[in-house]
DNA sequence: GTCTATATGTAGATAGAC
DNA sequence: GTCTATCTACATATAGAC
């Protein structure tokens, strides 16, 4: 068949192609899909422009490449961090949000500037409706998973009610890793935003709204 | 001095930079800051690309002109109903809230394009450091109102335990608003996103990490 | 204030030599 | 696969007639 894949590309070619996804996941996350410039993705991986159009394709498949090879990772970790809470045994609201948010916040924290950069990344994937579909591909399993597993804790509660409470539970996860400045000017002070605190807050908002329905 | 304020402009003129306002309200929050052209907003005001130039000075000015004017109506709308809050006594963590979402919620589903439009400028604003100046300028005086209105009712509470709470029940309230398709395609179904539920999830949370802090 | 014409820069994409 | 040169389109901004 004509889909038949060619030969495996060489080890400079993953090379050079890791190099160019590494410049485009920061500068997409800086800039936007729209204020990136493929050009300056190029001078940041220190490849010719020409190299990025041919291992992108084109700019919107570089930007669903960029974001499915982080998010690809995120997943597995996800679904692995909730496998071993089940059989730990342990499992509480407040326990299962923790796990999922723990996941990416460690990562942000611990693993530097591209972690860092995929929460903006997602900020701007999951705020613009033309990312659709990636966002179906690349989050909905993952947080239906997690979403199945608070059901099960909570019987009576209506799925409507608990998609909501993850859609804002998410958002204040983005908004903890990507807002911190925003918190800190109202709060007129500095502070190693917490973990804890934000998931009590989602952990208590997401229980009232599921007793609630 | 040289400072002084040319003569009014004409009823003419005022009509025409609404209309451009108008026009570039709608396509920064379709498309934000750099996807959005000026020529596209001159189209859809009808009115030549010269004339937006003209009236906003340079593309930055016009964005911070457009946010700016619906910034300060709502700002006087949700200071208003802050004082009618007071007034009337019932001052809890759920009625303070309420009022503040309840200003903007209200607006966005019943006075028509503008205002829904607004809610997706805001996510614009508030997730890019670029825009820091317009958001002290614009959000920063009513939400320490509100803040401190809150922090009256829980006197022990550190104020950087507040200031998370209040981003993150405003982020939440942006997702609500702007992110209704993610809360559909996993609640599988449609729904009249509540308005309650959205601040029962935000009072709630917010009640947890003010006494636990 | 209004509008036309144009200046200047830069974007994404492609063709073809190596 | 790699890299250079170039095509085409469109962006913001300005100058100047009305």
């Amino acid at each position: 068949m004509s889909t038949a894949r060619k030969r495996a590309p060489s080890a400079r070619s993953l090379e050079t192609k890791a190099k160019i996804l590494d410049a485009a996941e920061l500068v997409f996350a800086e800039r936007g899909f729209e204020g990136a410039a493929l050009r300056d993705i190029a001078t940041l991986a220190a490849v010719p422009v020409g190299l990025v159009h041919h291992h992108g394709r084109s700019k919107e498949e570089l930007f669903c490449q960029t974001v499915r090879r982080r998010a690809t990772e995120m997943a597995q970790i996800r679904m692995e961090s909730l496998a071993r809470l089940k059989e730990s045994g342990d499992l509480t609201l407040y326990a299962i949000l923790d796990c999922f948010m723990r996941a990416y916040i460690t990562l942000a924290e611990t693993e530097g500037a591209p972690w860092r950069a995929y929460g903006r990344l997602v900020a701007h994937v999951s705020s613009d409706p033309r990312w659709k579909g990636l966002t179906e591909e690349c989050f909905d399993p993952t947080a239906s998973a997690y979403l199945d597993e608070i059901l099960t804790l909570y019987p009576d509660a209506e799925r409507a009610a608990a998609a909501a409470g993850q859609v804002y539970s998410v958002s204040s996860m983005l908004a903890h890793r990507n807002s911190g400045w925003r918190i800190d000017a109202l709060g007129e002070g500095h502070q190693e935003t917490e973990l804890e605190r934000l998931v009590t807050f989602c952990a208590a908002g997401f229980e009232a709204i599921l007793n609630g329905s």
